[in-house]
DNA sequence: GGATCTTTACTTTTT
DNA sequence: GTAAAGATCC
């Protein structure tokens, strides 16, 4: 849910559809409109926009594609667009559906449209992500979709202890046939619309032994049973609750005026499917999007909606905008030049009337490997924070999370500070899915996965033996399992010691769940934790991070606070995975491509772009040439999230799954318009485009300069820590600063030291080289060799690639 | 039930 | 190489 004030307690609110008639509260479009149109002249809400953008704004009627280029201001013609028919009177807020893919979207999107119609985007039900909205119209519908209206949202998790379960129960091997692979492969039905009846034959035939099919049959079977859903059914679920009630369906089409969806590129068939048939009747339907911001092809996206626009809705207005406010020319030109690489798009050709004679070019420059890579950047950020640039303004943005690491050691040795965007999420930790679970047990009594969950944590001795027991009653009584177990604990299958424990543990919830009654719910959410030992767990747990799981358990308590019940606080959860992040101090951001997309800094770094991590490897595999595109794509979202500075970095030797390896400088940079990038080589030799080997012979590019101010920091860091106590503690201002973003950086605050064995090779020392041949050791820093090779000359290479002789 | 060994993956991830 | 999850052993 989008707005934690107003929770499913009363699902059905101010809603003139399924209520009384009654328009919602709040003022009425004149009084809007007069606010918002100034002085009789334009709107002061469309001041400031260019031709196109205001066009977008005005086409109200009938299909509209715009297609947004990158930092066109895209988010603007949204929210205006939607104030524009609020405010003219064309409809009133509940009768506008606005679809967008995240929460964040979705709150950035009503708080714009607040400040611009004056007041608050009040009314406004149906504005929310694709699941939000699914679910609201899922549960007044649920009785069509054999749920009931309270039904709850599984996450993973719990989906995969489910699948897991099947497997087991149809004595499937499952070793053989991982219930990951199941879930995936559901996934991908669910992510086209595909209910257990409508998957074509043959389809998943090759996971266990052509029972794909039959196993997603009972898996549905389960959930309804358990009166549950997963992510998918909130979209599956409302199509075929459409299809199959044209009732229904024409009532929704009714309400919805006008149609807005976010991020089109990233509709899957499922998400398109929903749309279709919505806008049947009526085709007053906005997509905006960028074919080539498609990044999540992966996950079930079809580029293919946005570029089938035009003959999807017959009559489409395509309104183009390619006046990019942010970036400066050459950053411009680089990620245009870049993406014209990819067929199949829709092309757009952004421009800028930015005239900047100081704009820096594109930079590429390229290290020995990771770590000097991340050495060098941390160098050129320290370097650009003298001059003045908030840490705030500069992004690090790669291929895949593992290349993180690299970067938050030697921040960590530098004492800069960082940001991690990702990770594990708050509500994903064990500790906040534990005590989720008492809730929804105690809430939801035929909760059997929350049940399962915490029966036996803490431990109190309900293990494998009981739970089998509970399990086979529940199964053969089809009821769920807290059920079984009251019936269980009045006979005498259960032993003694069992059945005592588990007949207190049933008449705590009972308990729990009539305190709910008469106290507010955060306090009984205090005191379930309590009672049922989970806090006292953690507390007598000695391990480094049972505080922090007790801080988060606090945390988890303090933001139940805002809302109505426990019921409204686990459905916002459920659809929510993440929690604001508070800004706190100026940090560099480190996050992935994908994680970037829709932000922008002044200084973005780009490292890693090197064959095989970027592209990746699997996406060339697995997805060909459409694959590569999608990476394209990635490139593109990744330089134009620059404002000012844009440095591509690659490495010549990387780590892949432990060992080094050679690598070779991505596609990517030859498809870089040489004008406008400039190559940092400090050797001098070679131009553009020849990123041969003789480039490393340089002889600088290991010992950067160690007078910086990080490595001051450092230095006396190292100092502090050797004087005062514990080496562990969390530096004051310092980096670690995994905003609830994961594991906060507990040990060392200074990077390992690269020299593992130093005295494997010694200078002067003779070795032996693979490619090479035999050579003298000329010098000897960490595990980076210096050697005069008899044929081919003085190189520098890992000791790991050398033999002693 | 806990400790230790073994296996496995290892791109991206929202809802 | 590494970390987490699972399996096995005491």
């Amino acid at each position: 849910m989008v707005n934690p004030a107003g929770p499913p307690a009363r699902p059905f609110d101010d809603d003139p559809l399924f209520g009384d008639a009654v328009p919602a509260p709040g003022p009425k479009p004149g009084g809007i409109a007069a606010r918002a149109l100034g002085h009789g002249r334009q709107p002061v809400y469309l001041e400031g926009l260019n031709p196109e953008q205001r066009r977008a704004v005005e086409t109200v009627e009938g299909p509209v594609l715009v297609l947004a280029g990158a930092g066109t201001g895209k988010t603007r013609v949204l929210t205006t667009r939607i104030a524009h028919i609020i405010a003219s009177g064309l409809a009133q807020p509940y009768q506008i559906l606005a679809v967008t893919f995240t929460n964040k979207a979705a709150r950035e999107m009503k708080h714009r449209i607040a400040a611009l119609i004056g007041g608050s985007a009040e009314g406004m039900n149906w504005l929310g992500t694709f699941h939000a909205i699914g679910t609201r119209i899922l549960r007044r519908h649920a009785e069509l979709a054999g749920l009931r209206s309270d039904f709850t949202i599984l996450d993973t998790d719990d989906q995969l202890r489910l699948m897991k379960q099947i497997i087991q129960a149809e004595n499937l091997d499952e070793k053989r046939w991982p219930a990951r692979q199941l879930a995936q492969l559901i996934d991908g039905w669910k992510n086209r619309g595909l209910t257990p009846d409508k998957v074509p034959a043959g389809d998943g035939a090759g996971f266990a032994n052509g029972r794909g099919q039959a196993l997603y049959a009972l898996y549905q079977a389960r959930l309804k049973m358990l009166n549950a859903t997963d992510f998918g059914d909130l979209l599956v679920e409302p199509i075929r609750i459409f299809r199959q009630h044209p009732d229904v369906l024409a009532d929704y089409q009714r309400r919805f005026r006008y149609m807005l969806v976010d991020e089109y590129q990233d509709t899957n068939t499922a998400q398109y499917l929903w749309l279709r048939l919505l806008a049947q009747n009526n085709t007053n339907i906005c997509c905006v999007g960028d074919d080539d911001q498609s990044i999540y092809g992966w996950r079930g996206a079809e580029v293919d909606n946005i570029l089938r626009f035009e003959r999807d809705f017959p009559g489409a207005v395509v309104i183009r905008l390619e006046r990019n406010y942010r970036s400066t020319a050459p950053i411009l030109a680089a990620a245009s030049h870049l993406i014209a690489h990819n067929e199949g798009r829709l092309g757009k050709t952004l421009f800028t009337e930015a005239r900047d004679p100081e704009a820096a070019p594109v930079t590429v420059a390229s290290a020995w490997d990771s770590t000097e890579e991340a050495r060098s950047i941390g160098d050129e950020i320290e370097s650009l924070q003298r001059k003045g640039e908030s840490l705030d303004q500069i992004a690090i943005l790669m291929r895949a999370s593992f290349q993180m690491r690299e970067f938050e050691d030697r921040f960590v040795t530098l004492g800069l500070p960082y940001r991690v965007v990702g990770g594990p999420r708050f509500y994903e930790r064990a500790e906040i899915r534990d005590a989720l679970a008492y809730f929804r047990a105690t809430v939801q009594p035929a909760d059997d996965l929350a049940f399962e969950r915490i029966v036996n944590t803490p431990r109190r001795g309900l293990g494998d033996a009981t739970l089998q027991i509970c399990h086979d009653f529940a199964r053969a009584r089809q009821m769920p399992l807290m059920a079984a177990a009251a019936h269980l604990v009045e006979t005498d299958e259960l032993k003694p010691k069992a059945r005592t424990t588990l007949r207190a543990l049933l008449q705590a919830f009972a308990h729990w769940r009539s305190l709910l009654d008469d106290k507010p719910h955060h306090e009984v959410a205090e005191i379930i934790l309590d009672e049922s030992g989970y806090t006292e767990m953690w507390k007598q747990d000695r391990s480094a991070d049972a505080p922090g799981r007790l801080e988060n358990l606090k945390e988890l308590i303090r933001s139940m606070q805002d809302f109505e019940s426990l019921a409204g606080f686990l459905e916002h959860i459920a659809l929510v995975t993440d929690t604001e992040n508070e800004a706190g101090q100026e940090a560099v951001t480190l996050m992935t491509l994908h994680a970037a997309k829709g932000l922008e800094f002044n200084t973005v770094f780009l490292p890693g772009w090197e064959e095989g991590l970027f592209p990746h490897q699997r996406a060339l595999d697995e997805g060909g040439r459409s694959g590569l595109e999608e990476e394209r794509r990635l490139a593109y979202v990744g330089l134009t999230r620059a404002r000012r500075r844009a440095y591509v970095w690659f490495a010549s030797n990387r780590r892949v799954h432990g060992l080094w390896q050679t690598t070779v400088p991505s596609r990517f940079l030859d498809e870089l318009p040489e004008a406008h990038v400039e190559v940092r080589e400090s050797g001098g030799a070679g131009g553009y485009g020849g990123y041969g080997a003789s480039r490393f012979d340089r002889s600088d590019s290991f010992g950067s300069s160690y007078s910086t101010p990080g490595w001051e920091r450092a230095r006396e860091r190292t100092r502090e820590a050797g004087a005062g106590g514990r080496a562990g503690g969390r530096p004051l201002s310092g980096p670690a600063q995994r905003l609830r973003g994961g594991a906060t950086i507990e040990g060392e605050l200074v990077a390992k030291s690269v020299v593992e064995n130093p005295s494997a090779f010694t200078k002067g020392g003779r070795v032996f080289h693979q490619k090479f041949g035999n050579g003298t050791v000329a010098a000897i820093d960490g595990n980076k060799l210096t050697v005069d090779f008899d044929k081919a000359g003085r190189k520098k290479v890992l000791d790991s690639f050398l033999e002693r002789l």
